[in-house]
DNA sequence: TTTTTAATTGAACACTGTTTAATTCCATGA
DNA sequence: TCATGGAATTAAACAGTGTTCAATTAAAAA
């Protein structure tokens, strides 16, 4: 069993949540449990309390791991992207997808985990789920011919509307389970979306 | 403590089922309990065992009860919705977010419970999961002028982008985390969206 | 070296879902 | 009317869970 001196404060955390995000992964958020991923990670359960302080406070950090691993995957796609406006917004759209896809369970269980209100999350992992918006924000706000605000709202909108696309599609929800090429239709969507959104001499 | 000559086979399985919706609208997906299910129908978990055959195909007659409660409060929308096309598309949409707002822990819980592939739903409640695509179908696809293939398709992915936006808003996710109005940008991306599928002399 | 302080554990508690032997009740036949 | 066969129902057992907390252990301070 571990020893205080094996792992600083800081290296205890990250060990946690590695082993926990590890195991999310293999079992997805239903059949989950913090005494495995402590004793996998060679502790036991309590160790995570006093960490964390709880356990919705290890899976907020667990998952976010999930958003920064995302938000890299992201930015690494956008990198091989075509330079056209079209050709980035597909891209974007299907490493979404793709990452959801190649991580499903550490995908849903970012929305499997209900937080209650009361609960605060640290700024560290706000800045995790901040930092996927952004990357968003940046690639496709600009490019608008609207007021900040306005930009703000549209690209949350589209991200919603990719989100409901990749989430039936995952869950295996009636809706979308005929559909041979979700992602392209999301692509379809946003594309259509924002034409609606361009200045005359943009579009 | 239950007797079988209390309830017929089919009054049983339809008591189980009243109790483990109300059970799950009080607590959710997540704190839901078989055995207090059972309970308060006075029966023992066992029965549940005996009645459905097994956890999953429990669960999934509850949803089943709340897809048709959820089709039942479009079509009564639907009733009261203006005459123009805009109109009654909003008026779908709103009725949608509406219903998952009303009933958030039975609407949650319908995308809550991942059904393994291998567990085949029986076909009542298929046809409770059907009803609902269906209203939409109806409503949008018909006066569209499009095959009937790329009309199913579209009338999915119209479903997706409006579902994206109610499940981030209701689960409080980041991205809605601020939008006042989330039914409104539900709406109007899908009036957006279905103005690029009109044929000329319809729009 | 002894004392203090903090990290870590292990056990207890009240719950789960799931299975199965035992019980209880009902309908049928004598 | 009463015994019996069979089906509905239960209770108990099992292996887990999250959560708390006294007891223990190890490192740091004196």
């Amino acid at each position: 069993m571990g020893r205080r001196s094996d792992h600083s404060p800081d290296e205890l955390r990250e060990l946690l949540v590695l082993s926990g995000h590890a195991l999310m992964g293999e079992r997805g958020f239903a059949k989950f449990s913090a005494r495995e991923a402590a004793r996998r990670a060679g502790y036991s359960v309590g160790t995570i309390y006093n960490v964390f302080g709880g356990l919705d406070s290890y899976l907020i950090a667990i998952n976010s791991r999930t958003f920064r691993q995302w938000g890299a995957w992201l930015e690494a796609a956008l990198i091989d992207a075509p330079s056209d406006r079209a050709g980035r917004i597909e891209a974007l759209v299907r490493a979404y997808f793709g990452f959801a896809q190649n991580n499903q369970n550490v995908w849903m269980a970012i929305y499997d985990h209900r937080i209650d209100r009361s609960i605060e999350i640290a700024s560290e992992d706000d800045a995790a789920r901040e930092g996927l918006t952004s990357i968003v924000d940046r690639e496709v706000a600009s490019t608008l011919g609207l007021n900040d605000n306005d930009a703000r709202r549209l690209v949350r909108s589209l991200i919603a509307t990719v989100h409901g696309h990749c989430a039936l599609w995952l869950t295996g929800s009636y809706a979308l389970l005929e559909e041979k090429d979700p992602a392209g239709q999301a692509v379809d969507r946003v594309l259509e979306i924002l034409t609606h959104h361009l200045t005359p001499s943009e579009s």
